[in-house]
DNA sequence: TCAAATTACGGTCGACGTAAGGATC
DNA sequence: GATCCTTACGTCGACCGTAATTTGA
């Protein structure tokens, strides 16, 4: 599992597609399914149903998406601490 | 910043020292050396002090190791909820 | 037939391990 | 001089984008 494909996956959720995720995340559609398929792949669970007009979340995907937003702010932390001590110490 | 840069951190926090956090993660000691050295160079701030028999945190490493570890349990969950409902629904 | 997702494909960049080098005690 | 971290280097796999194909309304 990696950081990237939870982030194609929020990001695929909250544009309701791939084909807008992919312009919002500065990618193409091929590596937005590509990249989720693996972490279906991975997980053995199907996470977005592919409907004709996008895609939309799972029972299973509910719960991980719910979980990916829950980490993602541990994240931001993660930086903005990093960014705080670039400030008092050099490198 | 990638998933695998904080898990081998986090393990050579816990090691004490890239040399074991290599055989725990079952790679090499100098992989672990580039990819905490990438996660740093990303952040922009050392995280831990190379020391003689090994590595201790910096004062910024603590807090990212404290936010890594907080963030964990929830790749663990996402990984349980897709196990859970592996047995629920074919893929 | 249109729009979106998937598959196929080729090129290139990065990750890995081995081996050599450097630093600290 | 022993131990651990770092740098150098060659190879091989993975990721990326383009293009072709499939799927569904």
């Amino acid at each position: 599992m990696e950081l990237k494909q939870l982030q194609y996956f929020a990001a695929s959720v909250e544009c309701g597609s791939f084909k807008r995720a992919a312009e919002k995340l500065y990618t193409t559609q091929p590596n937005v399914s590509k990249t989720i398929k693996a972490l279906e792949n991975e997980l053995q669970v199907r996470l977005l149903d592919r409907r004709a007009h996008g895609v939309v979340l799972t029972r299973a995907g509910e719960e991980v998406y719910r979980y990916t937003c829950a980490m993602m702010p541990y994240m931001d932390k993660i930086r903005a601490v990093a960014e705080t001590a670039e400030k008092e110490a050099v490198l």
